[in-house]
Formats: C-alpha cells, structure tokens, sequence
RNA sequence: GCGACUGUAGUGUAGCCUGGUAUCACAGUGGCUUCCCAAGCCACUAACCCGGGUUCAAAUCCCGGCAGUCGCACCA
C-alpha cells in the first residue's frame, strides 16, 4: 500500500474529509473525526445503503450503544469475543495464549481462564522470545467497558433482541429484513491504516430473518462477473448467479445478498474489477457463524475487508431465548422455529477510503482529481463568477439561489482565480462547474464544465433552472456532449 | 505490545549533525488586474508534539511520555 493511500490521506485532512480526532491534545491513536466534506459522503452513502435495502422491503431501528451485561453474555461475546493471552514477566513481550502453547507442542486449548491457568501451572511454558517461564496469563476481551455497561462491539445485537417486537411490526411474516445504521466499538490491540482499524467506527448492518427451511430471498439475476474465492482455494470470475447455480455460494439467501452487495458497492464507487468476495476458512470466522463472505476491496495493491456476509444460523435467538424472558420462536404454518439470519455487515470507514481511494487520480499536470460519482460526490455542482466583479458576482449569486432550492448540494465560489477553483472542485469530487462570463451578462448563457474530461459546453440559464433536478439536466449534457 | 525510523504554520517542507527562538511553497485574509483550467504583483495572518534535564542560551543535545509510518504480533 501506501502511494495513493497518502495522497488521500493528506487531501483528507487538507480539504476535510477526516483527520485523526483530538489531535491539539497529542493524538489518540483508532479515533478519528468526520469533517465538513466527509459527513457529507458519509451519509450519502449510507442513504444509498438504505434506499438499496427499502427496495427489499427492509425496515429500521436505532438502538443503544451502551448495552448491559446479559445481552453479551447470552450473545457470547463476553466469554468469546475474547483472546486468552499471556506476558512474559522478563521480557514483558505479549502473545496470544494460543501462540505460546503452540510454541511449547502443547495441543490442548483452553475455553477460558480457568482451563488456561491450569495448563499453564502443570506446563512450564516457556517465552517464545526469551526463553523465560511465563506465569501471567489473563482474558483480554475486545469490548470496552463502561461501569457495568459494554459499549457493542457490533449494531446487531440490538435488532436481535428487538426479534419479537419487529417481527410484530412485520406482521409476523418472514423473510424479515432489518437494518441498523450505528456505531460499534472494538478495544482494537493495535489501530492501523487511519479509518481501516478504528476503535470506534461506522457500521451498516442487515439482519435478515428467514424459515430456517427456505433460506432463499428475492430473485437472482445476470449481473456483472466478479472475483470470488470460495474457501477451497479455487478462483473464479463469475457472475454469483452463475456461482450460486454451480454450488460455489452454497445457499440462495447468502448469493442474493453477495449480488446485492457487488451491485451496492459499484454504485457508491467501488470498482467491480477491484472488487472481490473471499469466503472465510473455517478457523477464520466468529463464534456465531457457519459460513462467512467478506467483499473485500484493493487499496493500492492490499485487499482489506469492507463487507462481511455472515451466515448467523439462529445461533443469537436461540440465545436469547435462553436467556432473557422471550421465546424467539415462532410458528409457520403447523411447524415452530427459531428464524435463521444472514447478515450483511457494511463497514462504512473503510468504504469511505476504498471509495476515496478508488476514485483518486492525478492529471498530467499533477493535480488531484477524485472522480466520485454524484451519488456520493459531496456536492453536485459548483457556481462561480469568472472574475470576481460585482456584476459578474451578482449573477452568479442569482443563478446559485434559482438552483438551490432544487438541489442543496450546491456550492458558490469567487475566491482565486477559475483554474484554482476548478481544481478544488475537481479535488473534492464535484462533478460540476457552471461559469457566469462577460458573455452571460449579454445572453444569459453560462459554461458547464465537467470534472471528467475537463471539456465545457455552453448552455443557457433557463435550460437549467427550468429543470425539475437540475443535476440530471447536466448528466444529460455530459452524456450528448 | 516489541523493534526501526519519524514528529516544524491548515498542508508539504528547510533548519537539527556543528545550540544563538525559524526557510520556502501551497492554502487563507485584504488590495490591484476584462483573467476559462491551481496566473501575476503588494501587504497581512499562521508553526518548532508534550514534559523534564544539560546550558548564559534548546527546534537543535540527553531522558521520559504521546502520536505517526514500516516490520513482527493482533484483526472476534
């Protein structure tokens, strides 16, 4: 990684999309702040998000970060979202419990700390750095906590426990479909990448419930091949539909949403030939699933997980059910099941870098150009006087008032010269200039000029304020152009 | 968390070795210019990561902390 992955970096800060948080106070590492530019992306993404999964009939709730004791405990996240780990008193070097037992041609493996002190007392077990004996060994859990609280490590829980009254609403039909929009929290051991590894951070999650008999949802259909890599080592590039029908993707609900989810990820700007769905060895998945694709994007030349499709079994409801004071079942006809769920969890930090990362170039001349597209672009189009003269400044101040109630993502600008100021849009991923000239003030004609080609057509005033969405207007303009 | 390297205006940097409070560019503000791809000129604003030590004097040398990059480990 790391060439264009700087350049984002530092346009990030620059221009404000994000910077590191709490930063005048030294800097505190896995956190980082949103600015004026990057909320605006942000949450044009997550509309997409959500406008994609309204189509499928989804519904949403927003539920609390800080979340008690019992619903991690019946979710297993207290006792298994967790590494037992171990420190060597003489050279104070880490490791994960695993590591050490390995290293000692120990096999056993222990489930919690309990069993993990056992072994530890019976064995000598011997740093794999310095050779001295280790004695500490302890549970390091991946939450934070706040008094008797966990800040969620994850959105979906709070969906589940919400099962009965959701379903409720649904009028107790499955499929159900249920998104959560939030943050979660990981006590991450070492945060990287800036928005790649974040302690607190932006997830997109659907929790989909199905008949545990009928994992099938909607409808596949013929969409671009992309790369998929089923955990057998095979490689292909297929379409899913075509991978679903040869067995690759082993269930229908879990190819409906891998599709859904390439087809998502293209329009917010991921690029389908940088674009691949890695399914999980089986080591490799959390406690709760059975099988796991993650979509994963190249930054620079590094693949880094952005969406993980989880097949979730009922293996959280049933836990629920066990331990709260509700049944998670429900009846089908003459049959009573717990509901299996698939979920897609969207990372959004790490969509946002892909996104920017993807879509970043620079010109001949050396300029930045990040050709975001208009569905997530911060702004849609820029107005500007040529010349900062009042007449000039007027008139494009009219035609800047005349579009906004159309269309809020617009952005007046007289500051520099025009070429400085088509390079910041371009910088920023306007897709849009619309020039006031001299010429204006005689026929009341502007130039559009387009981020793309850098080329300029000359239309008039009223073709544009006329239109109902004046951003389309211009899509067609670029299009005949 | 370990190791190596690093930390100077909003951004990117020079200065650090060989101590004397800081260079340049871009961005920003004001002014002049009929100027369509980061134009020019003038003026202004703006920084030595934090703490301690050595010294008459520390951006510079030493120690500690914090943060970043890379490598190892970690990534449910």
């Amino acid at each position: 990684m790391i060439n264009m992955y700087n350049d984002i970096i530092e346009l990030s800060k620059r221009r404000g999309f994000f910077w590191p948080s709490f930063s005048i106070y030294g800097g505190f590492s896995g956190f980082y702040d949103y600015g004026p530019l990057g909320v605006l992306l942000k949450e044009n993404i997550i509309k997409l998000w959500r406008e994609d999964y309204l189509e499928d009939g989804a519904i949403f709730i927003d539920t609390p970060n800080l979340t008690p004791e019992p619903v991690f405990k019946a979710s297993g996240h207290i006792d298994r979202f967790s590494d037992l780990a171990c420190e060597c008193d003489k050279c104070k070097t880490k490791f994960k419990l695993e590591t050490v037992l390995k290293y000692n041609g120990i096999n056993a493996v222990p489930k919690n700390l309990d069993e993990a002190n056992e072994i530890s007392s019976k064995n000598n077990l011997k740093c794999p750095v310095c050779g001295n004996i280790i004695k500490k060994v302890y549970d390091f859990n991946l939450m934070f906590r706040a008094n008797d609280m966990y800040l969620r490590p994850e959105t979906a829980q709070g969906i589940f426990v919400n099962f009965k009254l959701l379903y409720n609403y649904n009028k107790n039909r499955l499929p159900m479909i249920v998104g959560q929009a939030g943050k979660g929290f990981r006590n991450e051991i070492s945060p990287r990448q800036s928005l790649i590894r974040l302690k607190e951070f932006n997830q997109c999650e659907i929790e989909s419930f199905f008949d545990p008999d009928s994992l099938e949802f909607g409808e596949l259909y013929d969409y671009l091949p992309v790369k998929l890599l089923p955990n057998t080592g095979d490689v292909y590039k297929k379409t899913v539909k075509e991978a679903y029908e040869s067995g690759i993707i082993p269930n229908q609900a879990m190819a409906y949403f891998v599709l859904k989810t390439q087809r998502l990820l293209n329009k917010i700007g991921i690029k389908n030939e940088m674009l691949r769905f890695r399914q999980h060895m089986p080591d490799e998945r959390a406690h709760y699933a059975a099988d796991s694709w993650d979509a994963e994007a190249l930054i620079d030349d590094e693949w880094f997980e952005i969406v993980g499709i989880a097949n979730r079994t009922n293996f959280d409801l049933t836990n629920h059910g066990n331990n709260s004071s509700e049944s998670m079942t429900v009846k089908i006809g003459e049959k009573e099941v717990i509901p299996y769920v698939i979920e897609p969890s969207y990372g959004i930090d790490r969509i946002i870098l892909s996104v920017m990362s993807q879509s970043f170039y620079k010109r001949d001349n050396g300029y930045n150009v990040l050709a975001l597209n208009e569905y997530v672009a911060p702004f849609h189009m820029a107005v500007f006087p040529l010349l900062k003269k009042q007449k000039l400044q007027e008139k494009a101040k009219e035609l800047f008032s005349n579009l906004f109630p159309k269309d809020k993502y617009i952005i007046y600008d007289d500051v520099g010269s025009i070429g400085k100021r088509y390079a910041r849009q371009d910088e920023i991923g306007t897709p849009y200039c619309i020039t006031i000239d001299f010429q204006t003030l005689d026929d009341n004609t502007v130039t559009v000029r387009f981020r793309d080609s850098m080329q300029q057509k000359r239309i008039l005033i009223s073709d544009l304020v006329s239109q109902e969405n004046p951003l389309s207007a211009l899509n067609a303009l670029k299009i005949v152009q």
